[in-house]
DNA sequence: TACACATAAGCACATTTGTGCAAGTATGCA
DNA sequence: TGCATACTTGCACAAATGTGCTTATGTGTA
């Protein structure tokens, strides 16, 4: 019953997964593993292991498109999920303004919204160094 | 930075601390370690340890009264607390009718107040069985 | 002072959770 | 058809977390 909300909660209590949600909500965009790879520094593994915790807490959306997948914000319906998010939208910048610039320079090498090029791209590297 | 906000989310990450939270936000009274038990079924040391981790992630206040222990819901003040405490409020009512008609068995025996018997009286045992 | 009782703390142990490494699946492109 | 690339899964292991049992602390009362 509250399960699932329980597991929201779980998911949400990790610092690398907290941060992706926050991003994903600021953004409004989806995002693909490869780029939250980029934006955050994390491991291959640990991305693609943390948005699908998020996921499967019913916090995302996934969404195969090719060889990525592309994840989302998924919108709340009941009163308690949805307070929850808002609660994590009010965070204060502080600590994730850092990650934010990063995020939007990743974003930035879309080309119609798509995502073109993989992790670690030289591309992305003469970018942030 | 918002490590205080992961302890409190871990903090209610857990059903017996969740549903803690929940009663004493419902009743918006202060409760002390005996009536928790009596109330949760909990043992002395899960009642205790549970509602110090919800004390420590500073969703609860706690004031001691002669031998008994009263453990009340902090007012939050930043959005995003305010807004967690908000999501836990909501949760609907099913899971936890059976607590909440408990606690008020439980409250009704308090004099001017105050909590006037132990876990497991004679009194309690009476009103449940 | 001695005793009863409410609460806290220490220890051992099982379960869960996070992480790195390595192998597997699936898609796009030449 | 073969290869590079995006992502997933399995395994081993360390760290954190929940629980029961026992023992300590501290308060009220006779």
């Amino acid at each position: 019953m509250n399960e699932h909300y329980i597991e929201a909660l779980k998911a949400l209590a990790e610092p690398n997964r907290l941060r992706l949600l926050w991003l994903l909500i600021q953004v409004n965009q989806r995002i693909t593993i490869a780029e939250a790879m980029d934006v955050t520094g994390d491991t291959q593994y640990n991305a693609s292991r943390n948005l699908k915790i998020l996921y499967k807490a019913k916090l995302l959306t996934q969404e195969k498109q090719g060889k990525w997948v592309y994840y989302t914000l998924m919108p709340q319906f009941e009163p308690h999920l949805e307070k929850l998010v808002e609660s994590v939208r009010s965070l204060p910048q502080e600590g994730f303004v850092d990650i934010m610039s990063r995020c939007k320079k990743r974003l930035s090498m879309r080309v119609n919204g798509e995502c073109m090029v993989g992790p670690n791209s030289e591309e992305w590297l003469g970018k942030v160094s």
